[in-house]
DNA sequence: CTTACGGCCTGGGTGC
DNA sequence: TGCACCCAGGCCGTAA
């Protein structure tokens, strides 16, 4: 599953391989993923790669740009879940459900593989302008403490939800939305409007912090992710809580649980990110920030679902 | 305007 | 052996 680390990984790849690469042949097998396959079939051949770079969760391939303006044409790459692309040689095994072969002037061959075909394709004869790109938010990467405060304050969205929103910040997927709020130790169901200053900044860093760790270790493979030379990830070896239901939380120890936030399956600790914030009322110590597995928390087991309430419809307020 | 929710795309895995 | 069904993540339309 393709979020930010592991698009920019494969983006990393692909810059260091293809920038002087001309395309010499394209040939698409299935296309429905495809907005505009003939233009990609007229327009690619010939055309040369300027520069690879991600964009969200977005590939931009850069096409003929001699000026570097974003004016030249464009090849819009979305990896969905279980999209690959993958240099190699032209004689290298062909994978199932591989459905773009783009041959290169070097000899070599980018393939596009998709699995389930919830990737996306597009040609932008002239550059990503008017795409629909700009729709996008801020680069949680790039985003100052500042603007990601104006961004989320006073939203009376779930968290979860404005961390998987495109449009709030591009990149961030389900599996780091619940990692990032397992560091920050907010619960996935919190409005943001409920959060404080101090708690916002403390998810901005965490934000920071998870995927550039993320980056370091080159993703996450959790299925089908592998990189732009088919290597993979080792990220998932540093997931505090996604896909660890019933496992026990890294910093107290008290089982994992899952539960549906904003329509996708979220991994948190019921401890560590407790859903409701104690109120402030004992001014003087912030709230700890360490958790002391003090209590033994009850014999493993399977939680029921346990959804704890969050303060969110307690306030409604007229 | 903001937020919530259901449905759709596809195919691998699972359980009967 | 075969088959129905669930689920994954992003996105979009609709409802409140």
């Amino acid at each position: 599953m393709p979020e930010l680390p592991e698009v920019e990984t494969v983006a990393r790849g692909l810059q260091a391989a293809l920038p002087g690469r001309r395309i010499l042949n394209v040939r698409l097998s299935k296309t429905d993923f495809i907005a505009n396959p003939a233009e990609i079939e007229r327009c690619l051949p010939g055309s040369r790669v300027s520069r690879v770079r991600r964009y969200g969760k977005f590939l931009v391939l850069d096409l003929d740009s001699s000026t570097a303006t974003s004016q030249s044409p464009a090849l819009l790459i979305h990896l969905g879940m279980t999209g690959r692309l993958i240099l190699c040689r032209p004689e290298a095994p062909v994978a199932p459900h591989t459905h773009v072969f783009f041959a290169l002037d070097d000899g070599r061959e980018l393939r596009y593989t998709d699995i389930r075909r919830f990737g996306s394709m597009q040609f932008l004869p002239r550059g990503v302008n008017g795409s629909g790109l700009e729709k996008l938010g801020v680069d949680p990467l790039e985003v100052s403490e500042l603007a990601f405060l104006s961004r989320l304050r006073g939203r009376r969205a779930r968290i979860k939800a404005l961390l998987l929103d495109q449009g709030v910040l591009r990149g961030i997927g389900n599996i780091y939305a619940d990692e990032i709020l397992w560091r920050a130790r907010i619960h996935p169901m919190c409005l943001a409007a409920n959060l404080k200053q101090d708690e916002l900044l403390c998810l901005h860093r965490a934000m920071r912090d998870v995927l550039n760790e993320a980056i370091r270790l080159r993703g996450s493979s959790i299925s089908d992710y592998v990189d732009a030379e088919g290597l993979p990830g080792t990220f998932q070896l540093r997931h505090r809580v996604y896909g660890r239901e019933g496992k026990k939380c890294f910093s107290c120890g008290t089982p994992i649980r899952r539960a549906v936030v904003a329509g996708r399956s979220s991994y948190f600790c019921p401890r560590c990110q407790p859903a409701l914030r104690a109120p402030a009322r004992s001014r003087g110590k912030s709230r700890e920030l360490s958790a002391p597995p003090k209590n033994q928390n009850r014999p493993k087991q399977h939680e029921h679902d346990g959804v704890p309430k969050p303060g969110g419809r307690a306030h409604a307020r007229p």
